[in-house]
DNA sequence: CATTGTTTTCATAATTTTCTGAAACCTGCG
DNA sequence: CGCAGGTTTCAGAAAATTATGAAAACAATG
């Protein structure tokens, strides 16, 4: 396999990667992009590269630096900008993390808590109310230990934590 | 709240949470709705609860059952088939876990692989070689780890696994 | 083997998500 | 100010995903 299809089948798994994990198609192609690309890019090679508009490439770009997955750098001299990947792996994921947790784990934690004060003598009642403790316990654990998990740097995970688990 | 408040905001925002996690927003509720009934429930049932026509209840379903989280269960001397839901949520994130990993990390290993292949004296195509294989890296590491913490058992991940990572 | 209750399938409809492109908007400069 | 190069916005178009419902298939029953 050459280098262009290698890139090209990269962008593509990469974009189908995402979308089974809510991001869109295009915002994960974008990252691919960046991911492999020596040099920060801009818009426009960026639309060029994967054939979108002007109008997609910058939404999902300031998406993607929402989610702290890419950083705009400015050249000298150039009155453009320019953006830049995040390239360690690890620090990618615990972005990944970092985000999710805080628009999907925190609410879901919130919605329990609220949902903890129904009470109802019904046999319905009480399997609610277990089932509810339980996904509360659950979350609550998950919740320490996604903190515990992004607050570890690299090696530590690759060393220690690989190690223990094996 | 009142138990039918309650049950509402559950199946809402559980419904919720699955499409952020690309599992569509009825497959989810479906779920939810047998997580907190005492009883196995019927696809009238179903229908009837969350308002979706048979077809879209058939189907979803069925899904349901592919990835292990519902169960289907005979009722003696009923023609029709009711369902029962996996409570443990331990349970629901190992099998969550195990497909996903089947379907998404697998695949996506097996195209890293592929790309290993690819070699380029360009400058590109060693920053490509180098992103490839720190993605490749970071996934096997992942693979297994996944696979250590499925195989493990509920009262593990809570006390062991929790105490050692605080 | 016809009947009846039930599940499955699937073409089409409805809905949701994503993309486009043109207009509006910035920002520094002469 | 007014323009040039660039970015952002957003209404509507396109595409992708999900849902519907009626018909087909299936299965137990008499």
């Amino acid at each position: 396999m050459n280098l262009d299809e290698g890139k090209q089948k990269f962008l593509q798994s990469w974009g189908a990667l995402g979308s089974s994990w809510g991001i869109n198609r295009t915002m994960a192609q974008i990252h691919a992009l960046l991911l492999i690309s020596p040099e920060a890019l801009s818009a426009d090679e960026i639309m060029e590269q994967l054939q979108i508009s002007r109008g997609n490439a910058n939404m999902n770009i300031r998406a993607l630096i929402d989610w702290g997955l890419v950083f705009k750098e400015l050249k000298q001299g150039e009155r453009k900008e320019f953006f830049v990947a995040e390239k360690d792996m690890w620090e990618v994921v615990k972005c990944i993390i970092v985000q999710r947790k805080k628009r999907e784990l925190e609410p879901m934690l919130k919605v329990l808590d609220e949902l903890s004060s129904v009470h109802d003598e019904s046999k319905e009642g009480k399997v609610f109310e277990e089932v509810i403790r339980d996904i509360k316990l659950f979350s609550s654990k998950a919740d320490s230990t996604l903190d515990t998990l992004t607050k570890a740097d690299s090696n530590w995970f690759v060393g220690t934590f690989m190690k223990m688990i094996r």
